[in-house]
DNA sequence: TATGAATGAGAGTTCATTCAT
DNA sequence: AATGAATGAACTCTCATTCAT
């Protein structure tokens, strides 16, 4: 037995999903969720607050699922292999939550409103966001030494993460669907080279 | 002497950055441009064209005149210096074209009508996008011996620029305005650790 | 009690015979009928589906009723009362309708849409159109010998509907409102003509 | 050489009878001339005026030069190949007609326009209208003997020019374009009809 | 809780018309 | 005469939201 209310998030993550925000109107979303337009407004606030709440439930609490699974066997397994694991599981939902992303940045007033949910619920559970997990994860392999010492956690975090996005948000650009032997592959030379970097690594042995 | 029609792109710019792309009603265009609802109408066949004529007549090319006159002066200087200066670059457009870029990807009509222009115009000048540029430009250093032979340049600039624009996106999250100092040091820190990567550089040395 | 969507259906009808197809905006529509602009929405697709409503539900019904009244009594009374009647009958529904079936050809799209409502309907009732009842009502009256051999029911009907519909129009012409007196005389002197014809009846008597 | 005031007169012809009065904008007609929006404004004083010239300066003066060759050949040939000539010059007029027609009912101000018009004109010319002036044929050659004492030309002639402009419209309604051969054969059996009457003919010989 | 008709502001867009050039 | 950019009122239609049932 699923409740309205989750009738309701399923139906407007699927619309905004499928066809964008432009047509996630409440009517479409309650005739997607199957019960009338008014019914949306007795489980929340308003429109806004229906995609603030999809974004916290439904997005979020995947993506944070799968991503502490990973990062605390620390000194286990091999540092590019918990980094690819990442990595995918990140490219996974930023593709999946990219038109939403969008939708946040395009209404001020919406971003606004998930800013302070986010700051509210940051304080009830103590959660914290993705790159700052990632670089704890890498401060202490670095403590380790399975991560270079002149190595910068936070930045590294952040480029992991963000080249994620930036590439989920071209496969949204050209109307691509994810391809999963595609998707490892990028996830695979993504990791290493962040792992090896631009550097000739022994400069010395070149000649 | 502005024509009506830059005043309209001018106007349009200025009102999806400052109020979002959602308050960018055409009524509200025309009135920072100050001319009347219909004008917009002479110059742009609707506000799709309009929009996609702001991100290509206005944000592209400023990024790409930046961008153009960097990477070819291969060999000389240091590879680190340039990819500063294209991260820098990247990171004040990203800042800038952010609520335009969501709105693309929050509306697929106007996602669709970016894209068909993307197209056309890339078939009448021969440009290059910004990560296959940088790819070109790593690929000669690679060349030279200056960049790593196990480099991946298509990824680098992935990362590069891809890291550039969550940073920008979180920076428009939090409602800060771009800090020429913290994002000096950003830009170094990023440039460095895609050059040095994760491993510990000397293996051999920590005995 | 009368239904919203009946208010609306009154309401378009009265401003169209009044105002005339120009004025009949769907806000000047919404404000006759007493209710919000988007009402109108609530129970038509659109401003073409209303028209066609009013064209369909309104005016036509009346028509069919009027006229399936009639014309059965086969071989009862006389073939002029009847005709009489009928014309008298499709004089009022063309000068009432007259408006809107102007409207339906100065709009093509309103055409196509009409004739569309008009198959669709003609396939769930099993009607006819005016012209050919009447035809079939002639042919009846053909076969027991009121009306000659040599006549040609089909055009016999298109002529006497054709001739009233003409006629209400250039009443509508000249701003004139019904004059039942008058319009009875010209019912009755065109059934004549139409019963008698221009030739002279017995040419072999005029010597 | 075509003056431009010619030009934009078949221009505005071609467009509504082609796409609907709906679609003939100042606009739109201007472009199908080939001359700027305002140049419409030099020659007109404005849309509904133009209009109306259309009405009064090409299709009526083609119609009424039809019209008028025929009917005063009083006494010579037969009275019914006349009224042939005569139906079907009425129903081409009323198919080429039928959208301005339209138009005009369909704008109560287009109407009231086209009646001052059409008032003057007949002031300066001493024209008549068509019904009149075969009603004056008919009863010419009623004094003759070639037409009935009893009948009556003014109806006759409404019927005939009625039930030819109901035909075209009813091929209108239905996309039909005319067909020179059914045509033909409608108004052959149209004219058999009103000269012939409904009544059998000679109701004496049928014992 | 659920309903869905009613609301009315506001969206994008079109249009006849004007007027400086 | 011809131009065509500018005008701004008016159009159809959508939308988030309310509320009596």
């Amino acid at each position: 037995m699923t409740t309205t209310r989750q009738r309701l998030l399923d139906a407007a993550e699927r619309v905004i999903r499928t066809k964008g925000l432009a047509a996630a109107s409440t009517r479409e979303i309650a005739r997607e969720a199957g019960c009338a337009d008014g019914t949306l407004y007795n489980h929340f606030r308003d429109r806004a607050d229906l995609f603030v709440a999809i974004y916290l439930e439904e997005l979020l609490p995947d993506y944070w699922d799968a991503l502490s699974k990973l990062p605390y066997r620390i000194g286990e397994g091999s540092v590019q292999a918990h980094l690819e694991e990442l990595a995918e599981i990140a490219l996974a939902f930023y593709y999946k939550a990219a038109p939403l992303r969008a939708a946040l940045f395009a209404e001020p007033e919406l971003l606004q409103r998930y800013r302070e949910a986010l700051i509210t619920q940051a304080q009830h559970r103590h959660q914290s966001r993705p790159a700052p997990l990632l670089a704890a994860y890498l401060r202490a392999e670095q403590r380790l030494g399975r991560v270079s010492a002149q190595a910068n956690p936070a930045i590294a975090a952040e480029a992991l993460f963000g080249t994620c996005a930036s590439y989920a948000l071209r496969q949204r650009f050209f109307g691509e669907s994810p391809n999963v032997e595609a998707d490892r592959q990028l996830v695979q030379e993504l990791v290493r080279s962040l792992m090896e970097g631009l550097l000739p690594r022994y400069p010395a042995t070149d000649d």
